[in-house]
DNA sequence: GTATATCTGTGCGGTAGCGTACAGATGTTT
DNA sequence: AAACATCTGTACGCTACCGCACAGATATAC
């Protein structure tokens, strides 16, 4: 039996009219991504857009010598793979399943066409972008003025904010890829946090168990980009 | 007397289709922008877009406590008021005039219906979106993993290739500003450029006297944004 | 239950960049 | 020409983070 109204778990697909839903709910196909799964690798064309329901996809810049940086990251809220509708088909960053859970995907012949309809999918679709240009904005300015602890505050809230509970199947080195430090770092600033009784962390797996406390100890640059998703994305488009 | 085709030194409006122009022709305004003039406050809404055409504008994200970093960098190539278009109306973001010069501007509303028009002035203003995303994306990653001295020589290069000629007037302490790091750390990076004979650094005024010398010496980043600004943007959009 | 792989904690020397302070250089104004 | 503002160079101690090395802890497989 199927679920009825799966889709809306991704805010984008929720917020789609009528129409547009019954257009494009026959192509919409659900799929599983694996923890570490590439959804688009640097330059390649995307096959298909992904709209996750309770999986979260970051979306990394890699060098030529391997480091990298995590630069935005997306989950229910969003879709992976704008460069298919902003129309440069590719981008120079990857994108990696950094929390497994499921997604609708939709061809990128089919999301393109529902794109140049210019209805209320493209309004939401444009606005998610700008919400995306300010996340990689404030990665940016983070990534320059803020220390290691404060990232790792943000970065927890910030994952937290795209699935349901307290938990966060992750290792230590997998944080320091995304943070672009050193493993070594992680373990020290996540060691301070669960000195303060914030996380609890065991083994590849975070629990969270103060939250308004990483709050209080996170950078602005958290609460910048939680609000201007809020602004762009909880609103209905207006034009 | 006018300058008959004086808006075709901004690649997007020199890119307009003929219907595209005339409609919007009447409605361009030449301005000139001053060094430090500010063309978008953060959470403000901008009445214009400008086309810059020899002038130069940073886009800026300013922190609480004053600090800087610099995101991006726009030029006869682009835009300065994306979020006009993608329905957002405002940024975090300031947007700062770094090097003066002219520009075209339009009424926010203007640009907005042209933009709902989904001619080729829509698809052109959505690539140069993409490309200011990975300019951001990339200047997030420099940020985390290279040294002031390639950074310097990135912005350098960055900036050179919006403006005629090989000269910028331009204090350390602004390009400190941009660059988010001390004044004392440009001094010291320009000060190795210069003992190299790259560059001929007097007071406010850079002139890049090996251009070839700086790409030699630049990290992997500026090469990245270029060659993703000349794809998306140097031919025509595709759909 | 034991072996194994992986993940986490810790220590240590090295360094890039910070904050601060101040001196010298160079345009500009009068 | 002298006075001034501003920009540039240098120095010094400090801290955060890096790279490296290795030991201990914990899950999983057999």
């Amino acid at each position: 039996m199927l679920a009825p109204h799966d889709f809306q778990k991704n805010s984008l697909l929720g917020s789609l009219e009528e129409d547009e839903l019954s257009r494009l709910l026959p192509d919409l196909e659900k799929v599983t991504l694996t923890l570490g799964e590439s959804l688009s690798e640097s330059g390649k064309v995307m096959s298909h857009v992904y709209f996750p329901l309770d999986s979260i996809v970051s979306l990394l810049c890699v060098m030529e010598n391997g480091a990298s940086t995590e630069i935005a990251v997306v989950g229910y809220e969003g879709v992976v793979g704008v460069s298919l509708f902003m129309g440069g088909e590719t981008t120079p960053s990857r994108a990696i399943v950094q929390s497994a859970g499921e997604a609708y995907r939709l061809k990128g012949r089919l999301m393109k066409n529902e794109f140049y309809r210019a209805g209320a999918m493209q309004r939401m679709l444009l606005r998610y972008t700008q919400a995306l240009l300010t996340q990689m904005a404030q990665t940016a300015v983070c990534n320059r003025h803020h220390s290691v602890d404060q990232q790792l505050c943000r970065w927890l809230l910030l994952s937290l904010d795209r699935i349901p509970g307290n938990q966060l199947k992750m290792t230590q080195e997998l944080i320091a890829n995304m943070l672009g430090v050193r493993r070594e770092g992680v373990t020290e600033s996540a060691g301070k946090l669960q000195k303060s009784g914030l996380i609890d962390y065991r083994r590849g797996r975070i629990t969270v168990t103060d939250r308004q406390g990483l709050e209080e100890r996170v950078c602005e640059c958290y609460e910048v980009v939680k609000r201007e998703y809020d602004r762009l994305l909880e609103h209905e488009a207006v034009m």
